[in-house]
RNA sequence: GGCCCGUUGGUCAAGCGGUUAAGACUCCGCCCUUUCACGGCGGCAUCACGAGUUCGAUUCUCGUACGGGUCACCA
């Protein structure tokens, strides 16, 4: 059988990491075995409904590559996919439900109900429905609905036995039915409830591994007993932990950089934080860690998928950022960093030559504004930053070091990389110094920094022959006594 | 509180009765090197606790502790 697995988020705003990753492995396990996925808007929740939400959701799933086969927008053969323009097919079938006698019409109030409540808290009962309209007549039934009294649907849970189910990550559990409350299946307004319309969508859609998240494991039984009051085939589940922000809080929006876009809009790229959250609770069987989407599907394997939560760690997403970084070639990188460089680097460099300074020396986008920020002018800088012990340099040899470089450079014709390391070497052996007695002031000139992308070479080069000299003599007008 | 689930270094994790308990991130050394990085090499550090089963438990069972989830006319 053809695997189809969906994802179906509530448009209540942006998309959590944890969302994320659960939609990461749904899209995953379909495509793993050339299934499809499907998009499916769960908004039957007007007042949670965000404005614009549906764009987000269509959006980041877009940027991160998670191509839906099925979904609101590209239609499907069983379509519609968001769940409010199928409002009229949920009754019908709590009605069946109703004849074949898995559930029933319950007429109490708000105020009856919470009257329960109050007294099974009280002693200490689970506060569950106490199954009071269970035992109506039909003529009481008739006489109620006639007389448009409102009303719910409830389902009719068995009173003894268990329930068992397999879940593919977390095994057999079962839960004994006395436990399950009679949850209402269509409210007063008539419309379904999220269970109820959930069960539905994932059978008329055709459903065969429902991937969600471990906070619906403990329902998982309800949802089968509707199955087999309907009579159908169940899916196969899949239940992801959570994601947590440490060891005991899982991650929330209010955490700052929760969403996938708030990552991406943190200079994180989409296909490094798909490949971190992939590992958030799965691991490869070989060691490899770095994985562009299509390698993920290649690799994935559910039942790899760990039972305990995992900790957002943005020190390893960095770190995975630095890689997917240094995997770019140099003109896919120039592309992301040159927004960035632009924010405090806006003097006509060689953008290529620049990035291929930058590229292996930033971990996420946001490093290099402030790598690249003594470009358009030399910064205010401290001639402490002339002594440096490994090089063997201080301020006196320092500003000789950058009195005998000046007319080398001065006298360059050529302007480029080789032509000014082989001079400055050179220099180096005549002067019978370590090349950092040469090298280590140049840099420090011409940047004004402790640390920079590439040697005062690179940075020479990316100045231009004027800019470079004028940066030695400010130099040697800071070393001068 | 009832029920369900989980627990290997600081973090992500491999492991499926016998291992020197992988690997990655972080941190620390060293090498490379015109800084910082990158790259290379090495190091620190882990089986929550207590019983049992077994010749032998990180691995199986049962408790305990800790943590999470769930108990709505929310999704």
């Amino acid at each position: 059988m053809k695997v189809r697995t969906r994802f179906a988020p509530s448009p209540t705003g942006y998309i959590h990491v944890g969302n994320m990753r659960t939609a990461l492995y749904a899209y995953l396990i379909a495509k793993k075995s050339g299934g499809t996925f499907i998009l499916r808007i769960e908004d039957t929740d007007r007042e949670r409904y965000i404005e614009g939400a549906v764009d987000v959701i269509y959006a980041t799933l877009r940027k991160a590559g998670l191509a839906w086969d099925e979904g609101p927008d590209v239609g499907g053969q069983y379509a519609p996919y968001v769940q409010s323009e199928r409002m009229a097919m949920y009754k019908p079938y709590a009605q069946e439900l109703v004849e074949s006698g898995h559930a029933y019409y319950c007429f109490c109030g708000k105020e009856r109900l919470e009257e329960v409540r109050g007294v099974r808290q009280a002693s200490g009962v689970p506060p569950m429905y106490d199954g009071f309209c269970k035992s109506l007549t039909d003529a009481e039934i008739k006489e109620k609905l006639d007389g448009g009294v409102p009303y719910v649907i409830r389902q009719k849970m068995p009173k003894d036995g268990s329930t068992t189910f397999t879940d593919e990550i977390f095994g057999q559990i079962t839960v004994e039915n006395n436990l399950l409350d009679d949850q209402i299946l269509i409210k007063t307004d008539g419309m379904p409830t999220y269970n109820f319309a959930n069960v539905i969508d994932d059978h008329t859609m055709g459903i065969t591994h429902v991937v969600r998240g471990n906070e619906y494991l403990s329902s998982t039984p309800k949802y089968n007993l509707l199955y087999d009051a309907f009579g159908w085939d169940k899916p196969k589940y899949i239940h992801c932990s959570l994601i947590m922000k440490n060891a005991t809080e899982k991650l929330s929006k209010r955490d700052g950089d929760a969403t996938f876009e708030d990552l991406i809009s943190a200079g994180y790229l989409t296909e490094a934080v798909i490949n971190y959250i992939a590992l958030l609770g799965w691991s490869p069987k070989s060691e490899r860690e770095i994985f562009s989407l299509d390698e993920l599907i290649e690799e994935f394997d559910p039942s790899a998928i760990s039972k305990s939560p995992a900790i957002f760690d943005i020190q390893k997403l960095r770190a995975i950022n630095g890689e997917h970084i240094r995997r770019m070639d140099v003109s896919e990188f120039k592309e992301h960093a040159a927004p960035y460089i632009k924010k405090t680097c806006s003097s006509d460099i060689v953008m290529e030559f620049l990035a291929g300074m930058l590229q292996p020396r930033t971990e996420t986008l946001q490093d290099i504004p402030e790598q690249v920020d003594f470009i358009d002018s030399l910064p205010e800088y401290d001639t402490a930053l002339y002594e440096h012990k490994k090089m063997k340099t201080n301020k006196e040899n320092s500003l000789s070091s950058l009195s005998s470089i000046l007319p080398v450079l001065e006298s360059l014709e050529q302007w480029d990389s080789h032509t000014i390391h082989s001079n400055m070497i050179a220099l180096a052996e005549k002067q019978g110094v370590k090349n950092g007695v040469i090298l280590w002031p140049l840099r420090v000139a011409v940047s004004g920094k402790q640390f920079t992308p590439g040697g005062g070479v690179e940075i020479s080069v990316l100045l231009g022959k004027q800019e470079t000299i004028k940066r030695i003599k400010i130099g040697m007008e800071k070393l001068s006594p």
